[in-house]
DNA sequence: TTGATTTTGTACTAGTTCGAATAATAATAT
DNA sequence: ATATTATTATTCGAACTAGTACAAAATCAA
Protein backbone atom coordinates (compact mmCIF):
# COMPACT_ATOMS: atom_id res chain seq x y z
CA UNK A 1 0.00 0.00 0.00
CA UNK A 2 0.94 3.53 -0.03
CA UNK A 3 2.10 3.49 -3.51
CA UNK A 4 1.30 6.55 -5.95
CA UNK A 5 -2.50 6.27 -6.07
CA UNK A 6 -4.98 8.73 -6.02
CA UNK A 7 -5.27 12.74 -6.49
CA UNK A 8 -1.66 14.08 -5.81
CA UNK A 9 -2.13 16.49 -3.44
CA UNK A 10 -1.80 20.31 -3.62
CA UNK A 11 0.07 20.98 -1.15
CA UNK A 12 3.28 20.63 0.10
CA UNK A 13 4.04 18.28 3.90
CA UNK A 14 6.90 20.10 4.27
CA UNK A 15 6.02 23.60 3.51
CA UNK A 16 2.31 23.63 5.06
CA UNK A 17 4.34 22.33 8.03
CA UNK A 18 7.24 25.19 7.83
CA UNK A 19 3.79 27.52 7.83
CA UNK A 20 2.69 26.02 10.39
CA UNK A 21 5.58 26.46 12.67
CA UNK A 22 5.88 30.42 11.98
CA UNK A 23 1.88 30.63 13.26
CA UNK A 24 2.57 28.30 16.25
CA UNK A 25 5.75 29.69 17.19
CA UNK A 26 3.89 33.54 17.03
CA UNK A 27 0.60 32.79 18.82
CA UNK A 28 1.28 29.88 20.64
CA UNK A 29 -1.05 26.55 20.31
CA UNK A 30 -4.24 27.91 22.67
CA UNK A 31 -4.62 30.95 20.63
CA UNK A 32 -3.85 29.37 17.10
CA UNK A 33 -6.79 28.64 15.46
CA UNK A 34 -7.38 26.12 12.66
CA UNK A 35 -8.82 28.78 10.68
CA UNK A 36 -5.30 30.57 10.90
CA UNK A 37 -3.42 27.47 10.28
CA UNK A 38 -5.85 26.59 7.21
CA UNK A 39 -4.78 29.79 5.98
CA UNK A 40 -0.90 29.96 6.45
CA UNK A 41 -0.87 26.25 5.35
CA UNK A 42 -2.71 26.57 1.77
CA UNK A 43 -4.63 23.56 3.28
CA UNK A 44 -8.26 23.29 4.38
CA UNK A 45 -9.49 21.86 7.90
CA UNK A 46 -10.05 18.62 6.59
CA UNK A 47 -7.06 18.06 4.38
CA UNK A 48 -4.75 19.32 7.79
CA UNK A 49 -7.32 16.73 9.43
CA UNK A 50 -6.20 13.98 7.58
CA UNK A 51 -2.42 14.79 6.63
CA UNK A 52 -1.69 15.46 10.45
CA UNK A 53 -4.34 15.08 12.76
CA UNK A 54 -5.84 17.37 15.67
CA UNK A 55 -4.60 20.75 16.40
CA UNK A 56 -2.22 19.30 19.20
CA UNK A 57 -0.65 16.46 16.94
CA UNK A 58 0.19 19.37 14.20
CA UNK A 59 1.85 21.72 17.26
CA UNK A 60 4.25 18.55 18.01
CA UNK A 61 5.13 18.06 14.64
CA UNK A 62 6.06 21.38 14.41
CA UNK A 63 7.60 21.61 17.56
CA UNK A 64 9.54 18.33 16.86
CA UNK A 65 10.62 19.97 13.17
CA UNK A 66 11.64 22.75 14.84
CA UNK A 67 13.64 21.40 17.44
CA UNK A 68 15.70 18.62 15.22
CA UNK A 69 16.56 21.66 12.62
CA UNK A 70 17.93 23.91 15.63
CA UNK A 71 19.18 21.12 17.60
CA UNK A 72 21.39 19.99 14.33
CA UNK A 73 22.98 23.01 14.21
CA UNK A 74 23.94 23.61 17.25
CA UNK A 75 25.79 20.47 17.41
CA UNK A 76 27.13 20.60 14.34
CA UNK A 77 29.00 24.01 15.47
CA UNK A 78 29.63 22.92 19.14
CA UNK A 79 32.40 20.54 17.89
CA UNK A 80 33.42 21.71 14.32
CA UNK A 81 35.15 24.77 16.42
CA UNK A 82 38.36 22.98 18.45
CA UNK A 83 38.71 26.09 21.34
CA UNK A 84 35.80 25.69 23.88
CA UNK A 85 35.42 29.84 23.99
CA UNK A 86 34.80 29.89 20.61
CA UNK A 87 32.59 26.99 20.16
CA UNK A 88 30.54 28.23 22.93
CA UNK A 89 30.21 31.34 20.97
CA UNK A 90 29.67 30.02 17.92
CA UNK A 91 26.83 27.96 19.48
CA UNK A 92 25.10 31.02 21.13
CA UNK A 93 25.06 32.80 17.71
CA UNK A 94 23.55 30.01 15.60
CA UNK A 95 20.71 29.98 18.15
CA UNK A 96 20.13 33.48 17.81
CA UNK A 97 19.90 33.78 14.49
CA UNK A 98 17.22 31.27 14.31
CA UNK A 99 15.86 33.22 17.19
CA UNK A 100 16.01 36.60 15.49
CA UNK A 101 14.72 34.86 11.95
CA UNK A 102 11.78 36.61 11.79
CA UNK A 103 10.56 39.69 10.93
CA UNK A 104 8.99 39.80 13.91
CA UNK A 105 11.88 38.55 16.61
CA UNK A 106 9.86 35.17 18.33
CA UNK A 107 12.42 33.70 20.12
CA UNK A 108 12.87 30.44 21.00
CA UNK A 109 10.03 28.34 19.70
CA UNK A 110 10.11 25.31 22.10
CA UNK A 111 10.91 27.72 25.30
CA UNK A 112 8.33 30.51 24.23
CA UNK A 113 5.12 28.59 23.49
CA UNK A 114 5.48 24.59 24.78
CA UNK A 115 5.88 25.78 28.83
CA UNK A 116 2.67 26.70 29.38
CA UNK A 117 0.70 23.56 27.52
CA UNK A 118 3.23 21.81 29.90
CA UNK A 119 0.70 21.67 32.35
CA UNK A 120 -2.35 20.49 30.22
CA UNK A 121 -0.55 17.93 28.15
CA UNK A 122 2.00 15.17 29.27
CA UNK A 123 3.09 14.36 25.57
CA UNK A 124 3.86 18.16 25.27
CA UNK A 125 5.52 18.01 28.47
CA UNK A 126 7.82 14.79 27.44
CA UNK A 127 8.62 16.55 24.35
CA UNK A 128 9.87 19.78 26.12
CA UNK A 129 11.52 17.15 28.74
CA UNK A 130 13.43 15.66 26.17
CA UNK A 131 14.70 19.04 24.30
CA UNK A 132 15.86 20.34 27.72
CA UNK A 133 17.50 16.84 27.84
CA UNK A 134 19.13 16.84 24.30
CA UNK A 135 20.53 20.48 24.78
CA UNK A 136 22.12 19.59 28.46
CA UNK A 137 23.91 16.62 26.92
CA UNK A 138 25.37 17.72 23.68
CA UNK A 139 26.83 21.05 26.09
CA UNK A 140 27.91 17.99 28.71
CA UNK A 141 29.57 16.14 26.14
CA UNK A 142 31.66 19.49 24.52
CA UNK A 143 32.70 20.20 28.28
CA UNK A 144 33.98 16.79 28.68
CA UNK A 145 35.66 16.91 24.91
CA UNK A 146 37.34 20.39 26.45
CA UNK A 147 38.50 19.08 29.49
CA UNK A 148 40.02 15.91 27.93
CA UNK A 149 41.52 17.89 25.25
CA UNK A 150 42.18 21.32 26.37
CA UNK A 151 43.08 21.00 30.09
CA UNK A 152 40.09 22.60 30.87
CA UNK A 153 38.74 21.96 33.97
CA UNK A 154 36.08 23.41 36.45
CA UNK A 155 35.15 23.33 39.72
CA UNK A 156 31.66 22.49 39.27
CA UNK A 157 30.20 18.94 38.34
CA UNK A 158 29.86 19.35 33.95
CA UNK A 159 26.11 18.86 34.26
CA UNK A 160 25.50 21.38 36.07
CA UNK A 161 27.93 24.21 34.14
CA UNK A 162 26.39 22.34 30.74
CA UNK A 163 22.97 23.35 32.55
CA UNK A 164 23.94 26.37 33.24
CA UNK A 165 25.07 27.43 29.85
CA UNK A 166 21.03 25.56 29.11
CA UNK A 167 20.03 28.51 31.08
CA UNK A 168 21.81 31.14 29.25
CA UNK A 169 20.41 29.85 26.14
CA UNK A 170 17.24 29.88 27.12
CA UNK A 171 17.41 33.39 28.73
CA UNK A 172 18.52 34.55 25.51
CA UNK A 173 15.37 32.57 23.61
CA UNK A 174 13.02 34.71 26.13
CA UNK A 175 15.02 38.12 26.09
CA UNK A 176 14.81 37.88 22.50
CA UNK A 177 10.94 37.35 22.24
CA UNK A 178 10.61 40.58 24.84
CA UNK A 179 12.39 42.84 22.68
CA UNK A 180 16.07 42.60 23.97
CA UNK A 181 18.64 44.00 21.20
CA UNK A 182 20.77 41.56 19.80
CA UNK A 183 23.63 43.15 20.96
CA UNK A 184 22.82 43.15 24.53
CA UNK A 185 22.09 39.13 23.90
CA UNK A 186 25.71 38.96 22.58
CA UNK A 187 27.12 40.58 25.31
CA UNK A 188 25.31 38.92 27.85
CA UNK A 189 26.58 35.55 26.41
CA UNK A 190 30.22 36.66 25.73
CA UNK A 191 30.27 37.61 29.42
CA UNK A 192 29.20 33.84 30.07
CA UNK A 193 31.69 32.19 28.10
CA UNK A 194 34.48 34.07 29.11
CA UNK A 195 33.62 33.64 32.51
CA UNK A 196 33.53 29.89 32.39
CA UNK A 197 36.78 29.71 29.88
CA UNK B 1 -18.73 58.60 47.12
CA UNK B 2 -17.31 54.93 47.36
CA UNK B 3 -18.85 55.48 51.23
CA UNK B 4 -20.07 51.67 52.08
CA UNK B 5 -23.65 51.84 50.30
CA UNK B 6 -25.11 49.49 48.69
CA UNK B 7 -25.01 45.23 48.94
CA UNK B 8 -22.24 44.66 50.40
CA UNK B 9 -19.91 42.07 48.10
CA UNK B 10 -20.14 38.47 48.65
CA UNK B 11 -16.94 37.86 47.70
CA UNK B 12 -13.35 39.31 49.01
CA UNK B 13 -11.59 40.85 46.29
CA UNK B 14 -7.81 39.77 47.45
CA UNK B 15 -9.15 36.41 48.01
CA UNK B 16 -10.64 36.11 44.16
CA UNK B 17 -7.73 37.88 42.59
CA UNK B 18 -5.72 34.47 44.28
CA UNK B 19 -7.53 31.76 43.29
CA UNK B 20 -7.55 33.44 39.51
CA UNK B 21 -3.69 33.77 40.01
CA UNK B 22 -3.69 29.93 40.54
CA UNK B 23 -6.24 29.25 37.61
CA UNK B 24 -3.97 31.14 34.84
CA UNK B 25 -0.26 30.01 36.83
CA UNK B 26 -1.71 26.16 35.34
CA UNK B 27 -3.67 27.29 31.91
CA UNK B 28 -2.36 30.46 31.06
CA UNK B 29 -4.36 33.32 29.86
CA UNK B 30 -5.95 31.93 26.59
CA UNK B 31 -6.51 28.28 27.46
CA UNK B 32 -8.49 29.84 30.73
CA UNK B 33 -11.42 30.81 30.24
CA UNK B 34 -14.14 32.86 31.75
CA UNK B 35 -15.86 30.20 33.20
CA UNK B 36 -12.87 28.53 34.70
CA UNK B 37 -12.28 32.42 36.63
CA UNK B 38 -15.54 32.30 37.88
CA UNK B 39 -15.76 29.29 39.38
CA UNK B 40 -12.21 29.55 40.64
CA UNK B 41 -13.15 33.27 42.16
CA UNK B 42 -16.60 32.20 43.42
CA UNK B 43 -18.01 35.00 41.23
CA UNK B 44 -20.29 35.27 38.88
CA UNK B 45 -19.65 36.63 35.02
CA UNK B 46 -20.78 39.81 35.46
CA UNK B 47 -19.55 40.71 38.60
CA UNK B 48 -16.01 39.45 37.38
CA UNK B 49 -16.51 42.02 34.70
CA UNK B 50 -17.54 44.61 37.09
CA UNK B 51 -14.78 44.11 39.65
CA UNK B 52 -11.13 43.55 37.15
CA UNK B 53 -12.63 44.35 33.85
CA UNK B 54 -12.11 41.55 30.80
CA UNK B 55 -9.91 38.66 30.84
CA UNK B 56 -6.64 40.41 30.00
CA UNK B 57 -7.26 42.71 32.89
CA UNK B 58 -7.57 40.16 35.51
CA UNK B 59 -4.52 38.06 34.00
CA UNK B 60 -2.60 41.27 34.41
CA UNK B 61 -3.73 42.01 37.90
CA UNK B 62 -2.72 38.55 38.98
CA UNK B 63 0.44 38.72 37.40
CA UNK B 64 1.20 41.60 38.85
CA UNK B 65 0.37 40.61 42.23
CA UNK B 66 2.40 37.31 41.58
CA UNK B 67 5.26 39.50 40.60
CA UNK B 68 4.92 42.11 44.12
CA UNK B 69 4.84 39.30 45.85
CA UNK B 70 8.21 37.56 45.00
CA UNK B 71 9.84 40.31 43.95
CA UNK B 72 9.36 41.38 47.96
CA UNK B 73 10.61 38.06 49.13
CA UNK B 74 13.47 38.07 46.82
CA UNK B 75 14.42 42.30 47.52
CA UNK B 76 14.47 41.10 51.23
CA UNK B 77 16.73 37.94 50.81
CA UNK B 78 18.68 39.23 49.02
CA UNK B 79 20.13 41.81 51.67
CA UNK B 80 19.17 40.43 54.94
CA UNK B 81 22.38 38.46 54.51
CA UNK B 82 25.75 40.00 54.34
CA UNK B 83 27.59 37.03 52.42
CA UNK B 84 26.82 37.02 48.93
CA UNK B 85 27.09 33.52 48.20
CA UNK B 86 24.76 32.85 51.05
CA UNK B 87 22.42 35.55 50.21
CA UNK B 88 22.10 34.37 46.53
CA UNK B 89 21.78 30.62 47.52
CA UNK B 90 19.19 31.97 49.73
CA UNK B 91 17.56 34.23 46.36
CA UNK B 92 16.99 30.91 44.58
CA UNK B 93 15.53 29.06 47.89
CA UNK B 94 12.81 31.53 48.45
CA UNK B 95 12.09 31.52 44.43
CA UNK B 96 11.88 27.28 44.96
CA UNK B 97 9.68 27.92 47.17
CA UNK B 98 7.25 29.75 45.15
CA UNK B 99 7.56 27.65 42.31
CA UNK B 100 7.01 24.31 44.09
CA UNK B 101 4.38 25.80 46.33
CA UNK B 102 1.10 24.33 44.77
CA UNK B 103 0.46 20.37 44.75
CA UNK B 104 0.95 20.46 41.11
CA UNK B 105 4.02 22.11 41.15
CA UNK B 106 3.83 25.09 38.38
CA UNK B 107 7.33 26.57 38.10
CA UNK B 108 7.46 30.24 37.59
CA UNK B 109 3.89 32.67 36.76
CA UNK B 110 5.19 34.98 34.94
CA UNK B 111 7.81 33.05 32.57
CA UNK B 112 5.82 30.46 32.01
CA UNK B 113 2.55 31.95 31.12
CA UNK B 114 3.02 35.92 29.95
CA UNK B 115 5.84 35.11 26.94
CA UNK B 116 3.71 33.14 25.01
CA UNK B 117 1.33 36.29 24.55
CA UNK B 118 4.40 39.07 24.53
CA UNK B 119 3.78 38.74 20.70
CA UNK B 120 -0.04 39.70 21.07
CA UNK B 121 -0.23 42.42 23.82
CA UNK B 122 1.84 45.00 24.15
CA UNK B 123 0.73 45.70 27.46
CA UNK B 124 1.71 41.88 28.51
CA UNK B 125 5.01 42.44 27.24
CA UNK B 126 5.81 45.57 28.75
CA UNK B 127 4.72 44.03 32.27
CA UNK B 128 7.00 40.92 31.37
CA UNK B 129 10.03 43.25 30.08
CA UNK B 130 9.12 45.21 33.92
CA UNK B 131 9.68 41.83 35.50
CA UNK B 132 12.80 40.80 33.60
CA UNK B 133 14.33 44.46 34.65
CA UNK B 134 13.57 44.18 38.14
CA UNK B 135 15.20 41.62 38.87
CA UNK B 136 18.31 42.11 36.60
CA UNK B 137 18.58 45.23 38.37
CA UNK B 138 18.09 44.47 42.06
CA UNK B 139 20.70 41.07 41.59
CA UNK B 140 23.40 44.36 40.08
CA UNK B 141 22.86 46.02 43.14
CA UNK B 142 23.37 43.67 45.18
CA UNK B 143 26.64 42.56 43.43
CA UNK B 144 27.64 46.20 44.04
CA UNK B 145 27.17 45.96 47.28
CA UNK B 146 29.20 42.69 47.44
CA UNK B 147 31.90 44.55 45.38
CA UNK B 148 32.11 47.45 48.02
CA UNK B 149 31.83 45.47 51.18
CA UNK B 150 33.63 42.13 50.62
CA UNK B 151 36.03 42.52 48.29
CA UNK B 152 34.33 40.68 45.67
CA UNK B 153 35.26 41.35 41.99
CA UNK B 154 34.59 39.94 38.98
CA UNK B 155 35.62 40.18 34.99
CA UNK B 156 32.75 40.66 33.57
CA UNK B 157 30.30 43.58 33.76
CA UNK B 158 28.05 43.58 36.61
CA UNK B 159 25.06 43.89 34.90
CA UNK B 160 25.83 40.83 32.65
CA UNK B 161 26.76 38.66 35.54
CA UNK B 162 23.09 39.95 37.48
CA UNK B 163 21.95 38.65 34.20
CA UNK B 164 23.48 35.29 34.35
CA UNK B 165 22.15 35.03 37.32
CA UNK B 166 18.72 35.75 36.34
CA UNK B 167 19.22 33.38 33.30
CA UNK B 168 19.51 30.76 35.94
CA UNK B 169 16.35 31.98 38.24
CA UNK B 170 14.30 31.61 34.88
CA UNK B 171 15.79 28.61 34.25
CA UNK B 172 14.74 26.93 37.52
CA UNK B 173 11.51 28.06 36.78
CA UNK B 174 11.50 26.55 33.50
CA UNK B 175 12.36 22.84 34.85
CA UNK B 176 10.23 23.05 37.80
CA UNK B 177 7.34 23.34 35.67
CA UNK B 178 8.42 20.28 33.46
CA UNK B 179 8.87 18.10 36.08
CA UNK B 180 12.83 18.76 37.63
CA UNK B 181 13.03 17.52 41.23
CA UNK B 182 13.99 20.67 43.68
CA UNK B 183 17.32 18.46 44.51
CA UNK B 184 18.47 18.72 41.15
CA UNK B 185 17.73 22.75 40.62
CA UNK B 186 19.06 22.92 44.39
CA UNK B 187 22.62 21.29 42.60
CA UNK B 188 22.65 23.40 39.90
CA UNK B 189 21.82 26.56 41.84
CA UNK B 190 24.57 26.10 44.10
CA UNK B 191 27.34 25.45 41.25
CA UNK B 192 26.36 28.57 39.42
CA UNK B 193 26.68 30.45 42.82
CA UNK B 194 29.85 28.76 44.09
CA UNK B 195 31.24 29.33 40.22
CA UNK B 196 30.80 33.26 40.88
CA UNK B 197 31.85 33.90 44.61
C1' DT C 1 -39.76 53.65 55.97
C1' DT C 2 -37.94 55.29 51.80
C1' DG C 3 -34.66 55.87 48.38
C1' DA C 4 -30.04 55.12 46.81
C1' DT C 5 -26.58 51.99 45.57
C1' DT C 6 -24.35 47.91 44.57
C1' DT C 7 -24.12 42.92 43.73
C1' DT C 8 -26.22 38.89 42.04
C1' DG C 9 -28.13 35.47 38.94
C1' DT C 10 -30.42 34.48 34.73
C1' DA C 11 -30.54 34.77 30.14
C1' DC C 12 -28.96 36.18 26.00
C1' DT C 13 -26.07 37.40 21.89
C1' DA C 14 -23.03 37.02 18.33
C1' DG C 15 -19.22 34.90 17.26
C1' DT C 16 -15.82 31.16 17.25
C1' DT C 17 -14.19 26.66 18.23
C1' DC C 18 -12.86 21.84 16.74
C1' DG C 19 -14.03 18.05 14.55
C1' DA C 20 -16.61 15.07 11.29
C1' DA C 21 -19.63 13.55 7.63
C1' DT C 22 -20.55 13.98 2.84
C1' DA C 23 -19.78 14.49 -1.81
C1' DA C 24 -17.10 15.85 -5.70
C1' DT C 25 -12.73 15.59 -8.08
C1' DA C 26 -8.63 13.81 -10.14
C1' DA C 27 -4.97 10.74 -10.76
C1' DT C 28 -3.30 6.18 -11.02
C1' DA C 29 -3.51 0.91 -11.61
C1' DT C 30 -5.20 -2.72 -13.95
C1' DA D 1 -11.78 2.08 -20.51
C1' DT D 2 -12.93 1.03 -15.96
C1' DA D 3 -12.25 0.46 -11.21
C1' DT D 4 -9.75 2.03 -7.36
C1' DT D 5 -8.04 5.25 -4.22
C1' DA D 6 -6.44 9.49 -2.24
C1' DT D 7 -7.26 14.28 -1.85
C1' DT D 8 -10.11 17.96 -2.32
C1' DA D 9 -13.97 21.24 -1.10
C1' DT D 10 -18.44 22.00 0.97
C1' DT D 11 -21.17 21.81 4.69
C1' DC D 12 -22.80 20.93 9.09
C1' DG D 13 -23.29 20.84 14.05
C1' DA D 14 -22.74 20.69 18.80
C1' DA D 15 -20.12 22.93 22.08
C1' DC D 16 -17.87 26.58 23.71
C1' DT D 17 -16.33 31.51 23.83
C1' DA D 18 -16.27 36.44 25.83
C1' DG D 19 -19.00 39.80 26.96
C1' DT D 20 -23.55 42.24 28.04
C1' DA D 21 -28.43 43.45 29.43
C1' DC D 22 -31.74 43.37 32.78
C1' DA D 23 -34.35 42.69 36.70
C1' DA D 24 -34.39 40.91 41.30
C1' DA D 25 -32.19 41.01 45.73
C1' DA D 26 -29.69 42.88 49.42
C1' DT D 27 -27.80 46.26 52.14
C1' DC D 28 -26.86 50.98 53.72
C1' DA D 29 -27.94 55.98 54.53
C1' DA D 30 -31.11 59.33 55.52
Amino acid sequence: MNKKRGRPPKYDFNEALDNAILVFWRKGLTATSLDDLSEAMNMNRPSIYNAFGDKEAIYRKALAKFVRQLGEQLDAVLFSEPDLNKALKRFYQVAMDTYFSNSEVLGCFATCTALVEVTSSTEIKKDFGLVIDRIDSVLEKRLLKAQQEENWHQSGSLKDVAKLLNATLQSVGIRARNGASRESLDEMCSTVVNLLC
